[in-house]
DNA sequence: AAGTGGTCTAGACCACTCC
DNA sequence: GAGTGGTCTAGACCACTTA
């Protein structure tokens, strides 16, 4: 009936998707259960209940218990965005990387930043600007502070050879992060770091990372302007 | 041993995190594999395997048949992003959304639209811009054109009650699609449409859908100055 | 050749929630 | 109360890859 022999959770989820994407089921229908839908195809629930936890997953089916599934009116679409550390980022499009440290420093945290990021008391962060190239040309601006009560190790790094940003992403494991994105015109102080015209619009990325309850870094990275975060649908 | 009672795949997962963020399993080791864990922590290897599978996908751990599961070298962490139609985002927020429509037309395609979105032969487009609003401000401006051979019954929509955004969620479902994040200095039009200082910088969006090898819809919504996308890591 | 993850099965119990 | 999805189990076979 189906036109699908194996019997894959791929498979099962391929002919859902289809009958959902060619309006056989309609948005907002009720959709068999997945009894029925394995007698169907011939297989096991949990092979059906994989297909539709990933449908339902990516926003495609709304699924409450007795209630049963249904095709979801507003498909949420979700995009996926690596965030990979910016050196592979550079070379993966086959330009070379090198970066120039333009700051570097210890000074206390000041009390808006102890209470915006539940710093310890006295804590002291490692300040940090730096810019990453691409083939010589600036890539990224980077603005950076470390905790150093959740990373006391940065305090010997020089982050000449490797990178704080990839230092971090090495070492400093996190439970949980926050990412924003943004857009914003450039200060001419920030152009003149990028050789760009002042007023330029760049687009820009600010993450923090924690670890339990305790802050270990912040950092507001400035991408040259036309430069484009891509994803899949 | 281990202090998880409960063999639910979550606590399985929270366990195995735990070993990760403290570096009880350092980076680039090699982990238990799934039999092992499983005979560990008193579970079937399906209940591991579930635990696992979703950390790989989230980047902590690297796996492979045969060579077994390793904790990651650098793990890429992924954003995920919800593409909201932006309707559901302005009121979300608490604000009263309306749009305008600035132009609506009909026309062929270009030679060069054609060749990029592989359109068909003397394809119509539906051309249309319009602004969104929140609370009686600009909120996003739109410019976008609808392949009529992709969704023809769109000629026959006025798109004043319901936005082609939101029309097009419901009623054009997609089999994969592209999204560009981006920043832009706004030209003097734009910024009269979004009554923002000319030259000020914009949050661009950019998403193309497809239907199969046939594109639908691709769309250009230009944010106002101030706007953040967020997303948890 | 052998070890590992990837998947499927048939059955079971549970948690939730609608009626 | 009953129907649905959520999960776990014990076992099996397979696909892949390294040794």
């Amino acid at each position: 009936m189906t036109g699908h022999p194996s019997n894959t959770w791929q498979s099962i989820q391929e002919e859902l998707k289809r009958r959902i994407v060619e309006r056989e089921w309609q948005p907002g229908d009720q959709v068999p259960n997945e009894s029925d839908l394995a007698d169907e195809f011939g297989c096991a629930r949990a092979t059906v209940n994989r297909a539709m936890r990933q449908l339902a997953e990516s926003g495609l089916l709304v699924r409450r218990r007795k209630a049963g599934t249904r095709v979801a009116l507003n498909p949420v679409r979700h995009a996926k965005l690596e965030i990979p550390i910016i050196r592979e980022e550079v070379e993966s499009r086959g330009l070379e990387w090198h970066q120039a440290i333009l700051e570097k420093g210890i000074s206390p945290a000041s009390d808006r930043l102890t209470r915006q990021y539940q710093l310890p008391k006295n804590c002291r962060l490692l300040h940090l600007r730096s810019v990453h190239f691409a083939d010589r040309k600036p890539y990224v601006y980077e603005t950076r502070w470390i905790s150093l009560s959740a990373v006391p190790e940065v305090e010997n790094e020089d982050f000449e050879t490797v990178s704080a940003n990839e230092w971090l992403v090495r070492n400093a494991p996190f439970t949980h992060g926050e990412i924003l994105f943004s857009a914003a015109k450039m200060t001419s102080e920030e152009a003149e770091i990028m050789a760009v015209g002042a007023g330029d619009a760049a687009f820009v990325l600010e993450r923090t990372t924690w670890i339990g309850d305790q802050a270990i870094t912040a950092a507001r990275m400035i991408y040259h302007p036309g430069y484009r975060k891509r994803s899949e649908l």
